[in-house]
DNA sequence: GGCGATATTGCCTTGTTTGCAATATTGCGC
DNA sequence: GCGCAATATTGCAAACAAGGCAATATCGCC
């Protein structure tokens, strides 16, 4: 999990060095150190939700989690400023994986079907264990309140960054103009319900997916009232 | 501000002894005790609002704030679990003040409407004083992003008593049916975007209705692009 | 192989959180 | 009014967390 995508930074620099070796697809480009960020990175958010599993979130300290990924408890807090986003850091999706396949489809759907697209794709292809731990996620989260606001601190910053990939797409303007809110809270109000009645339902991906559908669908349709 | 409603808790008990007095409209029928304890409570969220207006948000401890108000750092503790909690509920709504209209409002329209109309009224109805309040939040929230995890989760509390209204009056149950979350989710992302958009444009309280209500009808009418 | 950049760590100070027991205040029946 | 029960407030103390700073270790690159 937590497979991460780097910005391209132009084309500065490195060109030359690296025209040698192969410019993989989705290759970081950045050195090993980097590399190595990010496993600190993941360890300390594994550590975290696996503690946090097996004994609760506050008979966890940080300590404990800082020796169980192997780092001093000073760099635990380097990587996070608290247990909570630690834990939500490793039990959730990283957006950084959807969000390049939403731009692109921006080109060629309008934005609400695209995003409905891109989250049905992706979820279609997690795997059973990546799901797993969503649901194991989405259990923490309602037994300790305090993960919560991590994670809805989580959700602020993708639904930031749908709002400015709407934003630019539709050439409208984040400060005066209203779309691009809507649009994205939409999109993150029908992943959040379908993410939550899933777990309720206890059953497969593929429920997922009818679910996150459902709920674009009456976003396009204007949230018609059910009983009539 | 902060005006609390209380709720009425049937006729138990207390019946004999208050019908000589005035069953005030939306007085508390609990007693002083209660009433002392909302005090210190506007009033420690009143002093953690001011400081951090004056001082900024890291260079006001929690001992500061109890001085002002005159209870101990104990106390304090006692009634919010964080500065944050602390400043954030001082400056924003009491969902109490239009949950009961919105039940009432949920009679007689459809529920996306119903909102719309009942939260276009309580803003319309809001003192020079009070939005000004509302405005320096928004400030503050930009400035401090741990204050976005308390605002956040404030509105997390009212999204979910919005959507239990929704549940309960439309016959669904929260827990498996996807309209409830939508709805409570509209009218929450309505209200956020036209909260910024407003805060950003500078104007009177009349344009933030406008917001509202664009906002709302956005969503009626199935978030259209706006281009075309 | 050495140098500059940066990640990691330890130390320390300040602030926060929470349980517990003591104290003060309030509501209410008499 | 008086006193009792309920509960709000406080002080104390211990455990935990946050973050600046400087020393050290490690990495990437020439």
């Amino acid at each position: 999990m937590q497979t991460r995508q780097y910005r391209r930074i132009g084309e500065i620099g490195y060109g030359m060095a690296m025209s040698a070796t192969e410019t993989a697809v989705d290759a970081p480009e950045i050195g090993l150190r980097e590399l190595k960020k990010q496993m600190t990175h993941d360890a300390i958010a594994q550590a975290a939700f696996r503690l946090t599993l097996e004994k609760g979130l506050d008979h966890v300290t940080i300590e404990e989690i800082a020796r169980e990924a192997i780092v001093s408890p000073r760099t635990f807090s380097n990587y996070f400023s608290s247990k909570e986003e630690a834990v939500v850091s490793a039990g959730s999706e990283d957006p950084q994986e959807f969000l390049p396949a939403f731009r692109e489809a921006l080109e060629q759907e309008p934005p609400l079907r695209a995003l409905c697209q891109v989250l049905s794709d992706f979820y279609a292809s997690r795997t059973e264990e990546q799901l797993d731990r969503s649901l194991q996620l989405l259990g923490l989260v309602e037994r300790y309140p305090s993960l919560l606001q991590g994670q809805v601190g989580r959700f602020a910053t993708i639904e930031a960054e749908l709002r400015d990939a709407v934003a630019e797409h539709t050439g409208t303007d984040a400060e005066t103009d209203m779309y691009p809110w809507l649009m994205a809270a939409a999109g993150m109000a029908s992943l959040q319900a379908a993410l939550r009645l899933w777990a309720a339902s206890g059953r497969g991906a593929d429920h997922l997916v009818e679910l996150l559908q459902d709920a674009f669908n009456q976003f396009s349709a204007g949230l018609p009232v059910p009983g009539r």
